[in-house]
DNA sequence: AACTATTTTAAACAGTTGTTTAACTTTTTA
DNA sequence: TAAAAAGTTAAACAACTGTTTAAAATAGTT
């Protein structure tokens, strides 16, 4: 059938450079044809249209974006150990893709944006079982009583919003860019004993 | 000279809900012409340009947004108050202006972006005498010893991102509008025991 | 080899973009 | 009230937008 499908994944992979930095309006489909060094025609010929193929990319995304909290939230370990190592995770992942939770929230912002398949990411954390074991742990005063959905923000706004910032804070800070991947490594470190030390609190005061 | 400024007014108020809701990139002048129920060449009669008029928009916004962190530091009171009260009045100025970070973050991030007059944040900040008060209070050992830098991200992720996420948070974790905003008044009192813990240690363990 | 199906191309399409023009109305000035 | 200035308008501009077309090139099949 096909000659090959070189062509076709050149365009993914230059329709998912294109999108997730300069997200869907900011970006042409001659740019992407561009930078995937053909025709124009064929964006259209492979997926009918600018809309189909971005929400090819997002969904792709998306999937990306959330794989590491359910990932690491599926293994046999500790709440605590499961925060450590998610964090450290999402720091590793995010210093590689820096852009994409802001692409992300831009593009769930956008109006008359994609129907957002969603990647089944709430189906996806319930089978982990995470949510099970913080009841349980709160139960056993070993976590601290908070709504999940408050869990869930916490980490995220301490993992994403330091990437999503980085241009804001290094021009607010009049910091330069070493100076700026400097902070960031020291910054995983007070965000993992914050939220650690948060949820987890040692067993002299666990009420409140 | 002019008749009345009434219509200059009338298209920055229209630019600037246009610009802040859709971005640069995400808007047309006719957008901003027809949104002031006024001609598009009037646009470029009293702003030259999209870009003159956006960069008015863009450094009155960053005005805004830095504005209750100057405040609220500038004030005579301890760090611990100054830290609930900063938390209390971003919450309160984000659920007013809930798309300002997405949308400082969004044009700072975006290459052949404005020169960014970046409105003296820093040196306001140096103004307030925050950073000597911080000194003073580590040195002492009211608080921990952190780059002010992190600090301050800290602060600003806490704030904004829950703001900037709510739409993919209520798609993710499959809640509608007011189950976000009840969850947003509990996220609010988390992040202030949060970072004030965090921050100013109870005496017990100072060290670390 | 000839025939068919697939892939690629340049060109065109209709609509939108930021911006300018030149004619007009209204206001201010003298 | 007449002249000058300021404000407003519809129309045009060239460049760009997403998408389609029809012809050309290539590949696969018999």
């Amino acid at each position: 059938m096909k000659k090959d499908n070189s062509t076709e994944e050149k365009i993914k992979q230059a329709a998912k450079e294109v999108f997730i930095s300069k997200g869907f309006s900011g970006c042409s489909t001659r740019e992407i044809a561009k930078a995937s060094g053909i025709n124009v025609a064929l964006v259209n010929y492979y997926f009918r249209s600018k809309s189909q193929l971005f929400a090819l990319i997002f969904n792709a995304a998306m999937e990306d974006f959330t794989n590491t909290m359910v990932e690491v939230f599926g293994r046999n370990l500790s709440l605590p150990e499961k925060m450590r190592i998610l964090i450290d995770k999402e720091y590793y992942f995010l210093s590689n893709h820096p852009e994409l939770p802001t692409f992300i929230i831009n593009e769930t912002n956008r109006e008359s944006g994609i129907s957002f398949a969603n990647a089944g990411f709430f189906e996806k954390m319930t089978k982990t079982g995470i949510f099970e074991q913080c009841i349980e742990a709160q139960q056993k005063g070993e976590m601290r009583k908070i709504d999940l959905r408050n869990m869930t923000l916490l980490i995220l706004s301490n993992c994403h919003y330091p990437f999503m910032s980085k241009n804001m804070m290094k021009s607010m800070l009049k910091i330069e860019d070493d100076q700026w991947k400097e902070a960031i490594e020291f910054h995983k470190i007070h965000v993992t004993e914050l939220l650690v030390n948060y949820l987890f609190p040692k067993n002299n005061e666990n009420e409140k």
